[in-house]
DNA sequence: AAACCATTCAACCGCACCCAG
DNA sequence: TCTGGGTGCGGTTGAATGGTT
């Protein structure tokens, strides 16, 4: 809000506040009365001013006693911060502002403050109210969250700081890990905790195939409070938990940038294939575009992979931004083979690289990022997208289509998958919060096991005795814990000895409560016992 | 003009950290 | 080492506002 709208609203609370009527003389002061919620006026904004000009900032539980402002310590402060600050800066956000805030963004996650830190002037609510807002803007308009060129560029500076801290410092929960570098970078730790994941000697499963499972789905992503085990985060202890998205976004940055290499990603070892689950760099594995379901049924957040009833209403590319969808579309982290639940969302998923306009697209001013750019975006799309129907399965998509620079890739597939499925709208913590379902499936209104439509897209596939690909990073975890398979109970050991550093014992309670509860399918692990028994039958 | 809907943003809430006692 | 107060942070809420039907 402007300054100007909050004169109003002040002057008019000040006028006609409700709050006047809550005991608050003046509606403002309050002395030791109840304690004053909502707006602010300008007289008690006065108050504060004048106190914190006498006493300076801190000891904000004083001001109340001193000054008699009905307001509690918090919301002093949080006022003073936000708007009466002489140094803050009013207005809108220079489009170097925004430039500045999506880069940082891409660094720190939605670590607001720190990121309020480097804008002088700003606040974190600010920003954070910005970034919401933009998010639910590139949600609408289908578009990615970071433009490629900012990832790119926060990946250089990854790699530069990665080169510049090597071995800088002993961060003892890596200690566990071999051959690993110790990274205190703040910024894409998750690379880090990637690298460790990709260490095949963790984990008795081809590095390549965890190589692009973006951190965030290993520890957010089965983390949500709806999912039938308790997922390894919530259940941690709140001091064990990872502080702060970078840890776990960053890694969804590199490895989903297409950066990172990736190599052969599903190899024939007959043992638990596991693909990305982002589905991103997917496209750029030869062998899963070939796959031409694979890289269109892993794409999350696509109505594709959701609940296969696309919405009609729905524009194609105003893809929700809904989850990945463990809790809710079981199949969607399925076998590539699923059945195709919708041909039109496929087909948003699979258009743009081959389509004129996505090279047109990449011309565009877009990559600033900024919202003028999506908005230009957005309306490249709309106009382009009666000329960009889909006329063909990934299938026949040419392999060196994609075999281009990795920003050509970033571009083309940012604009094939929109949004939704960018692995870099997924800063760690927000991966779920920022992807919030828009439409009924909410995580909370988690559909039992049998109700949900994506059940049986992965039976149906497990039935085929095709090749099942696990692509959830939980479901690795969960069915580990849970298979009675010898391989498994060797993979869960592997993975807890992987995890357990970094997760503390709660993910050797969690493995137990798996355990406990693999026998009954519909309970704990849930949707992913059955997913492991389908597997077990195929 | 009214109703409805979408968006924005200030403010609140709960949690975690820090630090002094 | 424990405890409680102060503070900071991130997520969420709800009122205000603007746009559309």
């Amino acid at each position: 809000m402007t300054s100007e709208s909050e004169e109003k609203m002040i002057s008019k609370n000040s006028v006609d506040s409700p709050y006047v009527e809550e005991g608050n003389t003046g509606g403002n002061v309050g002395g030791n009365g109840p304690l004053k919620k909502g707006p602010w006026t300008s007289s008690e904004d006065a108050i504060l001013i004048e106190y914190v000009t006498k006493h300076g900032e801190g000891n904000w539980n004083a001001v109340q006693k001193h000054s008699g402002l009905a307001r509690c310590g918090k919301s002093c402060r949080l006022r003073w911060a936000n708007h009466l600050r002489p140094d803050l800066k009013k207005g809108a956000f220079t489009p170097e502002e925004e430039h500045r805030i999506i880069e940082l963004h891409v660094k720190m996650g939605n670590k607001w403050a720190r990121m309020a830190a480097e804008l002088p002037g700003r606040t974190d609510n600010e920003i954070k109210n910005y970034w919401n807002t933009r998010i639910k803007r590139r949600q609408r308009a289908g578009l990615p969250i970071y433009p490629p060129d900012i990832c790119m560029q926060a990946l250089n500076e990854n790699q530069h700081n990665e080169n510049m801290d090597n071995f800088s410092s002993g961060d003892i929960r890596h200690s566990d890990f071999l051959c690993m570098n110790v990274f205190e970078t703040p910024q894409f730790n998750g690379i880090e905790l990637n690298r460790q994941l990709y260490s095949p000697a963790l984990l008795d499963i081809p590095a390549n195939s965890l190589l692009d499972i973006p951190t965030s789905s290993l520890l957010v992503e089965g983390l949500d409070s709806s999912y039938p085990s308790k997922s390894l985060l919530s259940s941690m202890h709140p001091s064990k938990r990872p502080r702060g998205p970078e840890s776990i976004f960053s890694g969804i940055t590199a490895s989903s940038c297409g950066v990172l290499p990736v190599g052969n990603q599903y190899p024939n070892d007959g043992s638990m294939r596991i693909v990305q689950s982002f589905g991103f760099s997917s496209a750029y594995d030869h062998d899963s575009i070939s796959n031409h379901a694979l890289s269109s049924s892993l794409i999350p957040g696509s109505h594709a992979i959701t609940n296969g009833n696309p919405s009609s209403s729905e524009p194609t590319w105003a893809m929700k931004l809904e989850l990945p969808s463990l809790q809710t579309q079981i199949g969607s982290w399925g076998s590539p083979y699923s059945p195709l639940p919708s041909l039109e969302s496929v087909d948003t998923l699979i258009q743009s690289p081959l389509t004129e306009h996505t090279q047109s697209c990449s011309l565009s001013p877009r990559n600033s990022g900024l919202l003028d750019a999506v908005l230009y975006e957005s309306q490249t799309k709309k106009n382009s997208k009666d000329s960009c129907q889909p006329t063909s399965p990934a299938s026949t998509v040419p392999v060196d289509v994609l075999d281009t620079s990795s920003h050509e890739l970033h571009e083309t597939e940012w604009e094939a998958y929109g949004d939704p499925i960018s692995p870099f709208g997924h800063s760690s913590s927000s991966v779920f919060s920022e992807y919030t379902p828009m439409s009924g499936n909410s995580l909370d209104e988690l559909p039992s096991v049998e109700t949900m439509p994506g059940f049986k897209v992965k039976e149906a596939a497990a039935d085929t005795k095709t090749q099942m690909i696990f692509s959830r990073p939980d479901f690795l975890l969960a069915s580990s814990c849970s298979c009675p398979n010898k391989d498994a109970t060797k993979d869960y050991s592997l993975l807890k000895d992987a995890f357990g550093p970094l997760l503390g014992d709660d993910l050797g309670k969690d493995c137990k409560q798996i355990d406990t509860s693999a026998s009954s399918p519909a309970q704990g692990c849930g949707h992913d016992s059955r997913a492991w028994n389908a597997m077990s039958t195929a």
